[in-house]
Parts: C-alpha cells; structure tokens; sequence
DNA sequence: CTGGACTACTTTTTT
DNA sequence: AGTAGTCCAG
C-alpha cells in the first residue's frame, strides 16, 4: 500500500503502532519517544492508507496547542484535507456535542460556559444565601467535594445522603443550588461539560449512536490525565467499533488532584483484554545525562509499570545545580545563566525557566527584568483574568446570555450607575416574585413605577438595553463588541478616572477587542474543525443518514465494566427537555429567582442576530494562556512544571527546587501524608527533567521568603535522586560560581546575609499592579514594554515589540548609569526619561502619567532605553 | 451608595 | 507580601 509518508523513518515501535489501526490499542510512550509523531502518523495511515474519510476521525488531546499542533502536523501529513475530523479537548468535544442537543438537556445551544471564577463566584453567593460561614466551611473545600461528586457522578441528593460529616452535607446543600442556579443561569460549569455530554450520550441512545457511527478510529493523547467522566466519555464512544487507542506515561501522571485517575491507564489491558499493548522506549529528545537523571529519580515511585527510556545520543553536558543564598540570588543567577547561553549563540526562545508554583514566577520576573532577559510568562494571572477584561465579557456573556445571573450582577452596577446592594436585593426579590430570572427582574423594575427611584430605573433601563440592542445587532463581530463595550460605558468611566491604572485598562480592553478583531479572521478555521453532521452533510461531505436506528438502547452498564452509575436507571426514555437528571425533585426547585426556563430566551429577548458572539464566547472560555504560547518575538518561556507537560525546550532551569516547595508539601494538617503525593511530586519533577533537550539547570535557595517571613528549606531530596556522575553541584559557598560578580556591578545587594530585607519589599513603590503576568500570544514581554502591559496585540500596541535584541555586554550593563536626557522604562510606570541624577538617586518623569518620580538606582525596577 | 481602611487568607498544579 | 473581600464612615 501506499503510504502516506515514510514509514521507515518510524522506529519498530512506532511503526507498529501506527499500522496498529484496528481494535484497542495502548501506547505507552515514555518522555520524548515520539508519541505525537506516531498519532498523527497513525491517522495519516488510517485516511490515506485504508481509505477511512477523516470525518470518522476522533483525537482528543488534553490542551488546545497540542490539538493545533496535531491539526498542523495532520494537515501536512494530508494533503487531501481533513475536513471535519475532530481534534480536540475533551471539554472542547463536549461543548459541541452539548451545543448541538442542549435542547434534549433543558438548555439552549447557547448556554454559557462558566469559568472557575464564575463558578467560585457562583458558590460564594449561594454559601451566603444559605447562611453557611466560609470560615467553617472553605469555599475550595466545598468547591472540590462538589467536583468530586460531580465527576463522581453522585447527584446532590445522594450526596446529601451519603454524607457523613458538616462539610459534606454543607457541600451537598450548596451542591443542590448551584445545580439549580446554573441551569437557570442557562450555563455550565467545567465539570457540568464532561458530565452533562456523558448524561446525553447515555440517555439518548440515538445521540450515542450517530457519534458512534461517525467516529469509528478514536484516539486519547494523555491517557494518564484523563478522570473517570473522560474515560467513560472515551470508551462509551468506541463501545460500537472498538477502536480505541491511547497514549500514555504513567509516569507524567500528573493531575490526580483534579480527578485524573491512573488506574485508567494502568487497567486498560483489564479493560479491554484484546489490546494491543506497545511500549515506547527509545528517547529522541535528551542527552544521556538528562535521561539518566529522569530515569533515576522516577526509578523511587514504586506505583508504575516498568519501563526505561534509553537514548542513542550522547551525555552531552552535566546538569547543573545551584544553591541560591535566597530567591533573588536564584533568579539572578538564572539570568547570568541564560545570558551565558544566549551570548554562546542560544535562542531565547530555546530557554525555559519551570516553577512548581505560580508565585515563584514574581521574584524571577523581577530578576530577569533587572538584568534585561526578555521572557514571556505562560499562565498564571491571565489577560482574561483581568477584572476589566472579565467585566467585558461579562457584559458579552450577558448579551448572548441573559439568565446568565453571574454576568448581569458583575456588571449591573460597573461602572457605577448607582445601583447598589440595596437595589440588587429589591431586584432579587423581584425575580423571586415572579419566577423570572435576575435580568428579566430589572427589566420589570424599569416598567413598574414606585418601587425604585427615579434614578434607579433610568440607570436599569440603560443597562438593560445594552443587551437588548446588543442582541440586535449585526455585523462583522469586531463591530458588535466593539459596540456593546461602548454603550457599557466601561471605557468613558475609565477615561474620566484619568489614572495611570486606569490608562492601563484602557488599554487592556483595547487589546481585548484586537483579540475580537481578529478572532474574526481566523474563526473560520476553528469553527470548521469542529464540524455536526448535519453540516458536513449539507456541505455534501458526509453521507451517513441523519438519525441512526433508535431501536437498539443503548446499554451503557456494559461499557462502564464494573463502575457504579449512580443516577443511570432513573433517566430512561421521555426525558423531557428541562426535566434533567440532577433537577432536584423538591419544590424549592421552581422558586429561585432564575427559574425562567432557558429555551424562553430566544422569545423573550429575541433571536441574537451575531453569530459570531457566541463561538467567541466559547473559544475564550477554553482558552488557556498554554494554548498562546505560539511563537512571537524572543523570548524565554516562563511557566509552571504542569504547563510544561508536552513541550521541549534545548535549554531548561527549574527553580526552587526545595523541599516543601518542590516536592511540595500541602499546609492542611489534617491530611496525613499520603505517599501517593510524593509520587505524584516525583512525577513532577521527571516531567520538568524530561523537557530538557540538552541543558538543565536546578535551583534552589537556602532561604526563601513566603507570605513575608524567611525560610529555609533544605534541598530538594530530588536533586539528591540524581545519580552524581550526572550533576555537578555549585553555589553559594562553593567555588564554582561567583557570585560575587553581580555584587561588583552594584546594582542589587542581597547576596547571601549582605541584604537587610527591609530594603527589599518594593513596597516603596506601592503595590505592583499583576500587570506583567498576563503574557499571552504574540505577546513579549520585554524589559522595556510598557507596564501595565498586557500588550499582546499584534503590533497594535507599541510597547509590545521592542525586545533589546542587541543587548549590551555584561560590563556595561552591570555598571547601569544614568544620564540626565536617558529614557527610561519602569516596570510599574512605564516610559518616561531621567531628568536629574544625584548618587543613586534618580528623578524620572514618567510619559503616561505625566508624573515625576525620585527612584533609587539598583532598587527600582527600572531600565534604560537604547 | 461610595470609597477608603482593615482583615484574613493565600500557595499547588488547570480544562 | 500581596490581594480580595468586608466593614464602616461620610
């Protein structure tokens, strides 16, 4: 046969698995053995080779990027297309699947996606209605038994039952509102994605059925993250043909804290007994020092199916480890570091910088600004995170959206149009009154005379014709948003502050409707990836017959092999919409004031005319900042270990390698020390070693600062896992660096005991706004881009592009003088230029806020402008 | 109703 | 240390 590309480029193993095409098959793939190479190779032979359409292709992935870049890498393979083949999320999976039935669930097929914050937001409020104190009872605490259980598949009332202690039945309680909040709200949580397209798929047979017809080669990338919903998720859909392959690493097992469960790969051979089972060994990726490193350290778990990576290539150059006087030596002794590699012909973008947390990323950040490394954060406090940006979309949810209570009551009153708490109440009982939702009670406060004042009503009638008009209009998506912004108001309210801060979320929402803009461009291809039926066969791809033989029930007990379904018997045929498994029986149910019946959107506020809005709405929703890691200008990635999964870089250092902070150790002293955590930590730490092609460095501090006081934290027992032919160790005290050079250039003090500590702080410059954390596409971050940044349009903002691409020697840079006339940069304050020098003492007009600042030379975050 | 001040909590990791 | 949420005075 014809092969669709060359199959001897494939080692024995991968070969097998990719001309592996039929029945289930299990991948193990160790760190770096080629694992994407061989799923998309394998689906390149399964359309190409055996004539399958690429429609009957199914692969899911764990994060957007690695769907993209399979879907790349795919399209290279294919040079037929692969028109509606399905690359995706999980959770992206879902939501079209929810989107095209919502009906069948009670909802419409625009619900809205709550995100973690909604959904925290959402338990706040409820925690407060019911009169449960969050001292008592910590929101995570109730957040993640609700999760459990959802993912658990328990409803609220069995859970309520089945609890046996105050925080589960509190976590029940909540559990039975937020259930009925949400489906008010016409909106879903995370969880509710993955369990609400499973309770679809397993109480319609004839929705089941069509998928399964359709999708007849399914594949799972990162088997071993997948929690109990994905992996019934993933084998009720390959129930009917059988073909069903995974990949996976027991040891990168990483996300058991939120559900994933390893026994889903470690049984797949339990599971299915027919499997094929191959493993990948060999390493294309480290050097011999690195991979005997990984090997090394993951050899001390004791849960994990034994396999040894081995490579063909080199030693290649000892790790390095470094033991930092405190965090900021560390960080600065990354950057001497990268610089040192940059300055030997290094790409920035060949380097990596991991941390277990995301806290650690502040001080580093710091660092690398001071000694001019550019760098580029993934994660972390998000651009989408930003409140103004959440308000934005909050009024865009609203508007595609309007049970949506979580969105109305961000923004009724932002900006301030006077509408306090005292009116949200009186309108909350007005909706309880009348059954209707929250919006649809503001919209009765503006007809009704008396209740509200005057000003009251005529700041509600503003706000609520935002959405009606908004619902309205037509038009390129850029236009909408863009209107539906400035009738919020949010932009003159910013304008007239006038602040400095306020400049910056200007900018910001800018930015935002770039996004827009351009999502409008590149929305064609996404929405195209992700095709129904009902439109591959109305654009004459398809040809299988709408609705497939109902006849056959599904049985769904078979494919869960074992698993208790909890809720299954009772949700049998003639389902009605609205009437869905988790719909609490009581009365209570009908009362809240969000009862409006989420199919009476459409009639009430009538149809929303931009179809663009919604698929918007949903890209940003399951957006993570990892998926815009995507090139842009030089840069180092800066991330946590977790986000790392799935990515290589030449040049790798992983920070705070201390004990407590990596392996980290959970505060709650009420849970006793599971060994199942350590393990997981040292799977951690064999993700972080495995990214690294060539270099690694690892750090740790002997003191640390946490929540203000000092630490000191022994070294990480994983450093001490590596066998010593593979490390060489230095830092403070050994010879082998000198620290002492950084003191010399004068420019921070703080090495080891020469810091006071007090001098630190920055708090003499007030806080720092999180401004530099929401690196996003495109977006570098640049010692010299402009704070409150955020700036990662294309080109549309200035200070996004200018990375000192030469950078100044060592000497120089280390004796930073300032001159009268210099422009400088400011990491809080942005541009602006010296306009006197006394000592260490500068006086530096800053641009944006016209203001005059006196900053002190080696303290301030401040650099100088080429 | 607003804005400022005070307090308590944070730190796991993310779709 | 920083932040978000709460409380209180104007």
């Amino acid at each position: 046969m014809a092969a669709a590309f060359d199959i001897d480029s494939l080692n024995p193993a991968q070969r097998e698995a990719v001309l592996t095409t039929e029945g289930p098959l299990l991948v193990l793939a160790g760190a770096g053995s080629g694992k994407t190479r061989v799923l998309t190779h394998r689906i390149a032979h399964i359309v190409a080779d055996k004539g399958v359409a690429p429609w009957r292709i199914l692969a899911i992935t764990f994060t957007n990027k690695a769907a993209a870049e399979m879907r790349e890498r795919l399209t290279d393979l294919l040079p037929e297309g692969t028109r509606g083949m399905w690359v995706c999320t999980f959770h992206a999976m879902c939501v079209r699947i929810l989107r095209e039935d919502a009906d069948l669930l009670g909802y419409t097929s625009q619900f809205t996606i709550y995100d973690d914050d909604d959904s925290r937001r959402l338990v706040r409020d409820i925690m407060g209605a019911l009169d449960l104190d969050q001292k008592t009872y910590p929101i995570n605490m109730i957040r993640g038994k609700i999760s459990a259980a959802k993912n658990a598949m328990v409803s609220p009332e069995a859970m309520l039952e089945l609890a046996e202690n105050d925080t589960s039945r509190a976590a029940a309680r909540v559990y039975i509102q937020l259930e009925r909040r949400l489906r008010a709200a016409n909106a879903m949580d995370f969880d509710d994605l993955l369990v609400r397209a499973l309770e679809l798929l397993r109480t319609r047979p004839e929705v089941l059925e069509s998928y399964q017809e359709r999708f007849r080669y399914i594949s799972v990338d990162e088997y071993q993250d997948t929690n109990r919903v994905q992996y019934l998720l993933a084998n009720l859909l390959a129930n009917k043909y059988g073909n069903l392959m995974v990949v996976g690493d027991d040891d990168q097992s990483i996300y058991s804290w939120r559900g994933a469960d390893i026994s889903n790969i470690l049984d797949f051979e339990k599971d299915h007994p027919s499997a094929r089972v191959i493993k990948l060994e060999q390493n294309y990726r480290s050097t011999g020092h690195i991979l005997s490193a990984a090997n090394a350290v993951v050899r001390n778990n004791s849960q994990r199916k034994s396999k040894r990576l081995f490579t063909a290539a080199g030693d290649g150059e000892l790790i390095r480890a470094y033991q930092a006087a405190d965090e900021r030596d560390e960080g600065r002794w990354i950057a001497s570091e990268i610089d040192r590699l940059h300055d030997a012909g290094m790409s920035y973008e060949d380097i990596a910088v991991f941390y277990r947390t995301n806290a650690q990323s502040r001080i580093l950040e710091d660092m690398f600004l001071r000694a001019g490394v550019p760098y580029r954060i993934v994660g972390g406090t998000r651009f989408f995170d930003r409140a103004e940006i959440r308000d934005v979309m909050a009024y865009l949810k609203m508007v595609v959206n309007p049970s949506d209570e979580m969105s109305v009551k961000r923004v009724i009153n932002t900006p301030r149009r006077g509408i306090g708490s005292a009116s949200i109440a009186k309108i909350e009982d007005l909706a309880l009154e009348n059954h209707c939702s929250f919006f649809h009670a503001c919209e009765i406060a503006v007809a009704e005379t008396g209740r509200f004042t005057p000003k009251v009503r005529r700041a509600l009638d503003t706000f609520v014709d935002i959405v009606r008009s908004g619902r309205r209009m037509n038009g390129e998506l850029f236009q909408v948003v863009d209107a539906i912004v400035s009738a919020s108001g949010l932009m003159d309210a910013l304008r007239a502050e006038g602040s400095m801060e306020a400049e910056g979320r200007i900018e910001n929402i800018q930015e935002f409707l770039g996004v827009a803009a351009e999502f409008e461009e590149t929305h064609e291809d996404i929405e195209g990836t992700l095709e129904s039926l009902a439109e591959l066969r109305s654009a004459g791809i398809a040809d299988i017959p709408s609705q497939v033989a109902t006849k056959k029930a599904m049985d769904s007990g078979d494919v869960a092999s074992g698993l208790t379904v909890a809720f299954k018997e009772e949700r049998v045929a003639g389902v009605k919409p609205g009437d869905v498994a988790f719909e609490p029986s009581s009365s209570e149910a009908a009362s809240h004031p969000g009862a409006q019946r989420a199919s009476e959107i459409e009639q009430a506020y009538g149809p929303l005319s931009c179809a663009a809005l919604p698929a918007l709405m949903e890209w940003l929703a399951l957006r993570s900042d990892l998926d815009a890691l995507a090139g842009g200008s030089s840069a180092i990635t800066m991330m946590t270990v977790h986000s790392s999964k799935g990515l290589e870089f030449p040049a790798v250092f992983v920070a705070g390698l201390e004990e407590g902070i990596f392996p980290h150790v959970g505060g709650f002293g009420a849970t006793p020390d599971e060994p199942g955590k350590l393990e997981e930590e040292r799977r951690l730490a064999y993700v972080a070693i495995t990214r690294a092609r060539q270099r690694l460095f690892l750090t740790y501090a002997a003191t640390r600062r946490t929540y203000g006081s000092t630490q000191a934290n022994p070294r990480s027992r994983f450093i001490g896992e590596i066998p010593e032919a593979d490390i060489e160790i230095t830092g403070v005290g050994s010879s082998g660096f000198g620290g002492v050079g950084w003191e010399k250039r004068g420019d921070r003090r703080g090495t080891f005991g020469s810091g006071t500590g007090a001098e630190y702080g920055g708090s003499v410059f007030g806080s720092y706004t999180r401004s530099s954390g929401g690196a996003r596409r495109h977006r570098e971050i640049a010692p010299d881009a402009g704070l409150p940044p955020a700036t990662f349009g294309s080109g549309r903002s200035v200070t996004s592009t200018r990375v000192p691409e030469q950078r100044r020697p060592d000497a120089a840079r280390a004796a930073e003088v300032f001159a009268v006339g210099d422009r400088v940069n400011h990491k809080t304050f942005g541009p602006g230029s010296v306009i006197a020098v006394d000592g260490d003492l500068l006086e530096v007009s800053f641009e944006r806020s016209g203001q005059t600042k006196k900053l002190m030379i080696g303290f301030a975050p401040i650099v100088r402008l080429d």
